[in-house]
DNA sequence: CACGCTGATGTCAGTGACTGCTATCAGCGT
DNA sequence: ACGCTGATAGCAGTCACTGACATCAGCGTG
């Protein structure tokens, strides 16, 4: 076997949701941290950029499949139609993993505003490259921001009611919905 | 006269300005800001939450106004011309204020992460009072929500525009015609 | 097998953001 | 004259984060 104990960074991750759960964010170090992953607080800091990041851990992956579904949307898609497509597989990935884990991860996120914020910063990197993907399909500049901006809107939204809510419904359903919310909002005057 | 110098919150605000944007955020200490205002680093942290929040010193007032405009909007506007009136407000507001100082603050935020994750969070705040307006008004939840953050987008958009650009657009103007590409997307498909 | 290279980790010292507590002291009312 | 208040200074402490250097199992190479 290796020198070390295998995955760090999930051994890392885990602690944190845990720790961030019982005693809060603010009342947790990055020292502790580290400590109930079997490591120190410089190796905490070599995986993750700061005590934030390490909730985000599956954003780069998230961000590639939203961006994979809103590049393939058929040819004949409106951009929002495109980035529904985006949305889509963003629920597929998240339907993978298990409710319970996200449910604890949001709790925790919305309960501390320097997490929120960079959930909304998280938000707003992916909807930089949906916006990418959307030009590259011919949308206009001011068009593909916009489009990409509602788009992520509706998945914090959508995310939010699906892992604060009682309810068992749908990830995908809700966001079609909002989709469609979206759509009559912006009909209706 | 006084004891002190009068306005040190003022004060902080402009030294924080300029040193952000001589030196930049990373490289500028509270205690340098607090020096500059003639001032204590203590003193700084009495005024202003952290390093951040000395840039977002309307912020509040800025809202309020917001708020007020969507409130006061004629029974007769949808959601997203409520809103629309919110904006134009906000325009009103920032067009008082001297346009080299605005454009400097946006170049310091956008030039940092920290910093727009900040603006990203106010933003956000605004809209959940812009919601709450809306619905006093009749919205559905969702769509109130929905139309919220939908227009604090286009409100971000223009101002970076605004302040980024070099053409001499009218913001308000620039925002009526966010609102209305954001309709030409959702009809579009 | 000896040797050196690599990568993940540990150790340590340092900077700076932010906080809590205590002390000052002009202005102001009584 | 006297005490109260509010804005500030001063100081000590915690903790997030960083840079520099040390360690050492595993692995390839000769």
């Amino acid at each position: 076997m290796g020198r070390w104990q295998p995955d760090s960074q999930g051994r890392l991750q885990e602690a944190a949701l845990a720790l961030y759960s019982e005693r809060g964010f603010d009342q947790t170090t990055a020292a502790q941290i580290a400590a109930r992953a079997g490591l120190t607080e410089r190796t905490f800091f070599r995986h993750f950029a700061d005590k934030r990041e390490v909730l985000f851990g599956g954003s780069a992956l998230l961000k590639e499949r939203i961006v994979a579904g809103v590049a393939g949307a058929p040819a004949g898609d409106g951009p929002l139609a495109a980035v529904a497509r985006g949305l889509d597989a963003a629920a597929a990935m998240m339907g993978e993993f298990r409710r319970d884990l996200s449910r604890q991860r949001q709790a925790v996120i919305v309960a501390n505003p320097e997490l929120r914020e960079r959930e909304l910063a998280k938000l707003a990197d992916y909807a930089v490259a949906v916006a990418d993907a959307l030009r590259q399909r011919g949308v206009g500049e001011a068009q593909a921001t916009l489009a990409a901006e509602a788009g992520m809107t509706v998945l914090r939204l959508a995310v939010q009611r699906w892992a604060g809510g009682d309810d068992d419904q749908d990830l995908s359903t809700i966001m079609r919905d909002s989709v469609a919310d979206l759509r009559a909002v912006a009909a209706s005057g």
